[in-house]
DNA sequence: GGAATAGTGTCTTTCAGACAATATGTT
DNA sequence: AACATATTGTCTGAAAGACACTATTCC
């Protein structure tokens, strides 16, 4: 049905060496859950060519960077975050992606718990601005590709792994938990069923602590457990960090 | 606890243009189920300075074309085969994972029917072969990282999508399709529960005419059905194809 | 007492896993 | 008849989904 192999000379095969190398860019979906919407960063292209633009944070790799530690410098350069969960995304590599030329892009996810979301000042919002997934200004290159395989890369991995867990402060009512999760999804969840899988799952542990936000029946503080990961995966579960 | 949003001036941002651009390669995992054996191809390196040690088949990036074509190329060239199931994998940018200097390399799996794995000539064993996943020769680079990580993604993709399908001729027998499963997960099946998961997921059809290799009662033949996959999305099956 | 939110248990259905006997072909 | 492989159904336990009432705090 198809050719005998064919195993051109290693002379063919290598001379491939000669070829241009080619721009390389890393560019990263990060997502917050802030104000009850899933909102994700953009930056304001200040380039002639893509003015009023927003695109994602994002830079060329530099000569002797591993990848992710350049989606790391351009996060912290466009957030001043440094520690934060990411996780490679997919590699956009088409020739026309980029009208300014052939550049290959390596795009990461990355979460990020509201509460150390970089504020943006009034006088920098015209420069970087969190956006609801479901209302995005007009993007540059192939950004809402990468944004929408970026959300469903999240809503996947968060049924069977714990990254949720990377979207919260480190107490949290179980009530804002399963909002978290309403929000990701986009979909209501039944609070019975949720707290039940929650249990057994045995990720998070109450502090002995409440909140009471002024209003209704105060509600339990609860915490991560720290568990052994080894253990968490022989269960079924990922854990992503 | 973070610093206030920095956003670094736009010159600053892209500068990097500047950056000297990086050698990009493909690397293809493919795997065949042949001989009772889970495969993966694997072609002789001839350059001085690997001589001896196998490798992926794979190569270097050109100008204008995307990735995907850049990978299917390659596979071309080194096993005559054009159409073959392809998904993107990983990208390896580790600034010390080629020895030759900082290359990145973006990393697909590929599926290849035992019926349409090209044989390799005698003159050409030394050139190409087909390895079980278990007796890897030594390998060039990280690809031994390629091969583990392209293999999780098969034995995980396994379980929830009809990959499964590409590695098998246009009809089989349910012995043969177990069988299958049973090589690339490394683990035996229960015959009757396997079948059930069948029969519920609606995916082959009898053809009507029986197979007997010559020994024991014969078995029915099957194809697969032709879904729409709109529909097996929406029953939770992942259509890759 | 009313408003608001937190917290809790049962029933039903579905799916996965364990398990063995019968059927149909060959020699 | 002996052999080899194909084909088929039941029981059990775990998890998911649907569903409504009581508890606590604040005003």
């Amino acid at each position: 049905m198809t050719d005998p192999l064919i195993s051109p000379p290693a002379a063919e095969r290598h001379r491939s060496a000669d070829l241009p190398p080619l721009p390389v860019t890393v560019d990263t979906v990060i997502f917050t859950v802030l104000g009850e919407e899933l909102r994700v960063l953009l930056v304001r292209r200040a380039e002639s060519r893509f003015l009023g633009l927003w695109s994602l944070p994002g830079g060329f790799v530099r000569p002797e960077e591993a990848l992710e530690a350049a989606a790391l410098r351009e996060l912290r350069d466009a957030t001043g975050v440094t520690d934060v969960y990411l996780e490679q995304l997919y590699t956009f590599g088409d020739p026309d992606r980029d009208t300014r030329g052939r550049v290959i892009s390596v795009a990461y996810v990355a979460l990020l718990a509201a509460d150390r979301c970089p504020l943006v000042p009034h006088e920098l919002e015209a420069e970087a601005q969190w956006f609801s997934v479901y209302e995005l200004p007009a993007l540059a290159f192939d950004h809402p590709r990468m944004i929408q395989s970026g959300l469903e890369r999240v809503r996947t991995k968060l049924e069977y792994t714990t990254i949720g867990l990377q979207l919260l402060p480190a107490t949290f009512t179980l009530g804002e938990l399963q909002r978290l999760y309403e929000i990701i999804l986009d979909r209501r969840l039944d609070k019975r069923n949720f707290r039940r899988k929650l249990k057994l799952l045995e990720l998070v542990e109450e502090t002995g602590q409440k909140r009471s936000d002024g209003r209704g029946r105060p509600a339990a503080l609860y915490r991560f457990r720290r568990i052994d990961f080894v253990q968490l995966r022989e269960r079924g579960i990922h854990v992503p960090f």
